[in-house]
DNA sequence: TAATTAATTGAACATTCATTTAATAGCGTA
DNA sequence: TACGCTATTAAATGAATGTTCAATTAATTA
């Protein structure tokens, strides 16, 4: 006892969710208790409590952190340049290293498990979905309307852009080697040209 | 007390299973104990016990079954019939209402998030998608031979129709109306053809 | 320095957890 | 009818669960 390290709630708090994260990275969610997470932070587990309210706010405040950190890899897509080079920079970034290592699949997808049941989690998602749509959307239509891709329908190929994204995420996790993972990227990058239709000399 | 029903291991196992996976469904994977699952299946938490060893062996007896539900699915995949009504039958298949309705989404991601962890599920889960994969190849491979189909690689081909489809399947969860899942499907095959640079009249 | 506020812990709470062991009840067979 | 097997339960286990409340310690302000 004694040898309290004091800090701010400002710091602990995300201190504590980091822990939480790490917890059940490792462990599960299923195994991920207060009790853990506050050994884990280097914290009473009535400190947690403390700062969270309950578990379960717990949790909805580290759903909405990882979402976030989703949120602003969407915010780093390309929104100007000449057309056939933003689309370039779009699959690109898509299909990075960065994106495919930015989240937890175990993290991630026992939160899109939680999703199904819990409606606050489940909009949250569902919004942040919008919003990756919408931007899609946009550049689709633009890259149509400057000819650099043909397509019919632009919410048809919007849903297969994301389909074949979050699908190839996902399919890295069984499939992937970290040696194939490249090409892979480059494998889905000429799927998604030919899906959009891309009008360019070098396909 | 008295007024015991009593079954055969035949029959009772599979109850159990039934009632684990229901209880997960709605109450989540971190949620789903053993007396909850025992109360459901109008049991003593003991007989779960008896009949399972630990929740573990449980958890994994499950596991095996709803990846064998899914094995199912495949194995119904078509494997003759002339090129190109069989590729049709092939995209009809895994955009329908059926393959998307097969497993609960709540239970398959908590399985899949388990995977990370387990070696035992991620090896199941692995060897799953193999079989699908290989499927996969062979079709793709009699369809570029038989010309309805003109492709650069092979392999590159089967990762982008995995994905699409995995995609989409998770995309319907949360952006597809009741309304909206035919035209979903529809777009999908359309997608999946252009992935394919099928060769026929109607594309 | 004294008073106030916020961070942190300690100890206890009633529940629930998965599991064990021993007892009981129903069925098929001899 | 008696026996043996198996299904089933009863009861109890210690550990772990999330949470409460009061006490304590450290920093901030007066």
């Amino acid at each position: 006892m004694i040898e309290r390290k004091r800090q701010s709630a400002i710091e602990r708090k995300p201190a504590i969710l980091k822990a939480f994260f790490e917890v059940i990275e490792k462990e599960g969610f299923e195994n991920a208790s207060v009790a853990k997470v506050a050994m884990k932070a280097g914290v009473h587990p009535s400190l947690v409590i403390h700062y969270f309210g309950t578990k379960e706010k717990m949790v909805l405040e580290l759903v909405d952190e990882v979402l976030a950190t989703y949120a602003d890899l969407f915010r780093r897509l390309p929104k100007d340049g000449p057309p056939l080079e933003r689309l370039e920079r779009l699959l690109q970034l898509v299909w990075s290293r960065e994106w495919h290592e930015a989240a937890s699949f175990a993290v991630v997808f026992s939160f899109l498990a939680l999703s199904q049941r819990d409606d606050e989690v489940r909009k949250r998602v569902r919004n942040l979905y919008n919003n990756y749509r919408r931007y899609l959307q946009v550049q689709v239509c633009f890259f149509a309307e400057e000819g650099v891709i043909r397509i019919d329908d632009v919410e048809a190929a919007v849903e297969a852009l994301i389909s074949l994204s979050e699908g190839s995420h996902y399919f890295c996790r069984f499939h992937i080697d970290n040696g194939t993972f490249d090409s892979h990227c480059q494998h889905m990058i000429v799927a998604a040209k030919r899906i959009l239709g891309v009008q360019s000399p070098d396909i």
